[in-house]
RNA sequence: GGGGUAGUAGCUCAGUUGGUUAGAGCGCCUGCCUGUCACGCAGGAGGCCGCGGGUUCAAGUCCCGUCUAUCCCGCCA
């Protein structure tokens, strides 16, 4: 090679960071959003984007080849009473209203059934003006799609055919559909979760019957209440040391467990536990044979009503499988996917704060036709057509069949989630007189497509797989938003700040 | 709103029971060498120890407050 000419276009500075993606991998991660520029000159962050790219233009090819239409939707929304908290945008036009920021397109994409549009989907940017977690944003991307005369089970195969496609392309990875389905009581009762993880056993194991009538009252006592008794063999984990059972119990506790009973298996076989001597002998052997006790076990128990403890072995169950992966004892391998759908939600849950029943997935969810019924006399019985896709104990994508009969739909606002009637007709009054006008039956479901792609790309954090993130104050550090505003611009938008220092 | 972790050179970190001029590796600068490629050699610059108080003869180190980032709980229909 023989150079003829050298142009330089311009002089860099010394980075702030070295850009090889193993040093720079332990930066902290301010200084990257502060040079996300440079950040993401880094090749594995390169790699992200495009894994990004593919992973969207396989969405799309996919719903282009059966015959739906991408639309877009607004952003500037108006405010709903249930939900997410919302941004908000003051409107110049308009002294002293609002739009918000939609959380999600639902309520348009609805319309578009009503519409006629049959088959819709769309990469959607969402706003939620929530606090941020590891894998939340305050503006975030969802794979959102709605479908009329469409029902659960054509929903199930229309999704698994796209996640088949999308990690055909992207990854070169055949995954195997149809996807195991779980109903939410069995997810709860095995993992103690919504959203379990099955790449590994440690299920939960239910106790209420063996301790119904133990001498041992604290277990007695709670079945006969209408509590349960559960437990967890966390195999192997025997050795788990002083501060890790501190760990242990701490995570237990903040799930609203009074403490964390235990049984720990020496490597000879004896038992050790603070609670052994209230067990009878012949509990002992029970417990043995249904949790399949050996030497070298550490087995959880956790005493109370069924939902929490469900919910407390389940965080004791994932922590339980990082100490003994820690441990080389589990072994979870790179690559394996398990997805799975979750099904048979109840449709509403009892608010204990505000003395009211709340829709579990949103208010347009359709019950299971044959528990309609049930709405008058055990709202809590009722099931709805929701379903949840969970991939390695991650919740990807939720949706449901939705409510199209106006007169349904007004009846579970009004009576069932006791919104008064004038604030329904404000906020969802155009709904339900779209619905009078021969609304299909409908239904659809969104994914989260940042955390889509960050387990596509096995990056823990969405961050990763995220241009421009925001920190979890939701500043970009890069621009340096948010930021002031002038009085002049405030009083364009009709708003006068108060008791806010520094203007 | 609550709890945990972290903050020392451009970057990653060390810094003992509080004790003299705060160190290392990488990077940077200068020179030398050079078919080099994590080059090598010699030399050098670079520090409000996050910020503000306090205790003490003496604080990077102990105490209080505060800021920033992050993880979690609440929250996220």
């Amino acid at each position: 090679m023989a150079v003829g000419s050298l142009v330089i276009h311009n002089i860099s500075e010394t980075p702030p960071f070295p850009l090889d993606d193993e040093k720079a991998g332990r930066v902290n991660e301010d200084l990257r959003l502060h040079y996300r520029y440079l950040d993401l000159r880094r090749p594995g962050m390169f790699h992200a984007l495009k894994l990004r790219s593919k992973a969207a233009k396989a969405t799309r090819d996919y719903f282009d080849e059966e015959g739906f239409l991408e639309i877009e939707t607004p952003c500037l929304f108006k405010s709903t009473p249930e939900g997410a908290r919302e941004f908000l945008v003051p409107s110049r036009l308009n002294a002293g209203k609002f739009y918000a920021l939609a959380q999600s397109p639902q309520q348009y994409k609805q319309m578009l059934m009503v519409a006629g549009v049959e088959r819709y989907y769309q990469i959607a940017r969402c706003f939620r003006d929530e606090d941020l977690r590891a894998d939340r944003q305050p503006e975030f991307t969802q794979i959102d799609i709605e479908a009329s005369f469409i029902e659960r089970e054509d929903m199930y195969a229309l999704v698994e055919g796209m996640l088949a496609r999308i990690w055909k392309e992207v990854l070169d990875v055949e995954i195997r559909t149809p996807f195991p389905r779980l109903a939410y009581r069995e997810a709860m009762d095995r993992y103690g979760v919504d959203k379990p993880d099955t790449r590994f056993g440690l299920e939960l194991v239910d106790l209420s019957g063996l301790f119904k009538a133990s001498a041992f009252k604290v277990f007695a006592g709670t079945v006969s209440s209408g509590g349960v008794v559960k437990a967890l063999n966390a195999k192997g984990l025997a050795d788990a040391t002083q501060g890790e059972m501190r760990d242990l119990e701490n995570a237990a506790k903040s799930l609203g467990a009074k403490g964390l009973a235990f049984i720990r298996v020496t490597p000879e076989g004896e038992w050790k536990s603070p609670i052994l001597k209230f067990f009878s002998e012949e509990e002992r052997a029970e417990l043995k044979r249904i949790l399949g006790i050996e030497p070298g076990d550490l087995v959880f128990f956790a005493a109370t009503e069924w939902e929490r403890a469900c919910t407390i072995l389940g965080r004791v169950r994932l922590d339980s499988a990082k100490l003994l992966e820690k441990r080389g004892r589990l072994s979870i391998p790179q690559g394996q996917y398990n997805f799975l759908w979750v099904i048979e939600f109840p449709l509403m849950l009892f608010e204990e704060e505000q003395g009211r029943f709340v829709a579990a997935h949103h208010p347009f969810t359709a019950p299971v036709p044959e528990d309609v019924p049930l709405l008058d006399t055990d709202p809590k019985a009722v099931r709805g057509q929701h379903y949840d896709c969970v991939l390695n104990g991650w919740e990807i994508a939720g949706g449901s069949i939705r409510i199209h009969q106006p007169d349904l739909q007004k009846r579970v606002f009004e009576e069932i989630l006791q919104i008064p009637a004038d604030v329904v007709e404000e906020r969802f009054g155009y709904m339900l007189r779209a619905f009078k006008y021969g609304a299909p039956p409908h239904g659809g479901i969104a994914f989260g497509f940042d955390r889509l792609v960050s387990l596509l790309a096995g990056k823990p954090m969405i961050r990763d797989v995220i241009a421009f993130p925001k920190t979890q104050k939701g500043q970009d550090l890069m621009s340096d938003a948010p930021g002031s505003v002038t009085p002049r611009q405030l009083r364009d938008v009709h708003i006068e700040l108060a008791g806010v220092e520094d203007m």
